[in-house]
DNA sequence: CGGGTTTGACCGGCGC
DNA sequence: GCGCCGGTCAAACCCG
């Protein structure tokens, strides 16, 4: 994002609001980097029409010049093999990777790079995320409108009127059913067991007051590492970032003092590797081989451990679409040395 | 003590 | 009307 944003100032441009926002009467405001975006209703106005609408034409090249510059980010981009996706937070995988963020590189990826500039090694020395291709590949990944491309959660939330109200993504858990971070807080109400599915599903709602966004997920009866989000309804703020653990792997969070309790000031993207109360919290392991109660609740059926999902998940909520979920979070990441998963950011399908 | 989860109870929609 | 099922409520509980 900073990338982005540090050459999309330097071009002149605008931070791109889509002409549906314009057609509101919104305008998006760019703060400075690290800042996510914000809508504000503003009064409609011819200047403001002019100066914030992102012609598609215009669209379509900037991205793509940003996408070929290799100079930039390509030194990073591993090799094409085809075998990048479903890396990033599979489990029991890569004993020595990051499990959750760092793609669970291969030595090939890790060799002698090119020579890059400082200004790019300045801001990605330690940037072990996805790379550039990764984000083509989310940008492109599926068929949107431009302005669907920039239209962030943010400004859904702000309208309040995400084209669909209700939408169900499948993703992949990070570890032990773990899912990634989306920005949010969510608070579990309920958890049941639905028929045909020995997994429960649990229900969670926004954490933020008069925010009537909800969730369930639930795990694949296909692929128990697969989880299934149901979004319904729109967040009305943004991004409730603050006590947010900062990503990082298990080990360097539990070794970096205060490293996943620390408040960040950007948005983070991944797996939640923390369990905390008060904060958006993860799987909590104190849970792990607990026997649920068979009660009503659970349809009476004796079952395994109570799995708690991390009530952070991988997209943002009330976006329908993959792409307008990897504007959301990877947009507004403020810190390039927090390296995401795109594997755990993006819906691996739609439901 | 605040904020989170757990879980039995409750409710409404739907099919028969 | 009845039963099943999914979704929600709320008291109890947990944890930092």
């Amino acid at each position: 994002y900073s990338l982005f944003h540090f050459h999309l100032r330097a071009a002149g441009y605008i931070w791109p609001a889509n002409q549906s926002l314009h057609k509101r009467g919104l305008l998006v405001q760019e703060q400075e980097m690290g800042d996510v975006l914000r809508a504000h209703d503003v009064a409609a106005t011819a200047d403001d029409d002019e100066a914030g609408v992102w012609p598609g034409e215009l669209d379509e090249q900037l991205i793509r010049e940003l996408l070929s510059d290799d100079s930039l980010l390509g030194s990073m981009a591993p090799p094409d093999d085809g075998s990048e996706r479903h890396r990033s937070c599979d489990t029991g995988g890569a004993p020595a990777a990051a499990p959750c963020n760092s793609g669970g590189r291969t030595a090939a990826e890790h060799e002698p790079l090119p020579p890059v500039s400082a200004s790019s090694m300045a801001l990605c020395s330690s940037y072990s995320g996805p790379t550039i291709r990764d984000i083509e590949k989310a940008l492109w990944s599926r068929p949107y409108t431009s302005s669907q491309r920039y239209g962030s959660l943010y400004l859904y939330g702000a309208l309040g009127t995400a084209p669909e109200s209700k939408h169900t993504t499948k993703v992949r858990g990070c570890g032990g059913g773990k899912t990634p971070m989306d920005g949010y807080r969510w608070r579990k109400y309920g958890q049941k067991f639905i028929k045909n599915n020995p997994h429960p599903r649990s229900y969670y709602k926004c954490t933020s007051a008069r925010c009537s966004a909800k969730k369930h997920v639930e795990k694949s009866t296909d692929d128990p590492e697969m989880l299934i989000v149901t979004y319904e309804g729109s967040h009305l703020h943004g991004p409730q970032t603050t006590t947010l653990p900062r990503l990082q792997p298990p080990d360097a969070a539990a070794d970096l003092p205060g490293a996943a309790g620390d408040a960040v000031a950007g948005p983070v993207i991944g797996c939640s590797v923390r369990p905390s109360y008060g904060t958006s919290s993860g799987d909590d392991a104190r849970q792990e081989g607990n026997e649920p109660l068979q009660g009503r609740h659970e349809g009476r059926r004796a079952h395994g451990a109570v799995q708690r999902v991390t009530p952070t998940d991988s997209l943002a909520s009330s976006l329908p679409h993959s792409a307008a979920a990897v504007d959301a979070t990877v947009l507004s990441s403020s810190s390039l040395d927090s390296p995401w998963s795109l594997e755990a950011l993006l819906p691996v399908e739609r439901i």
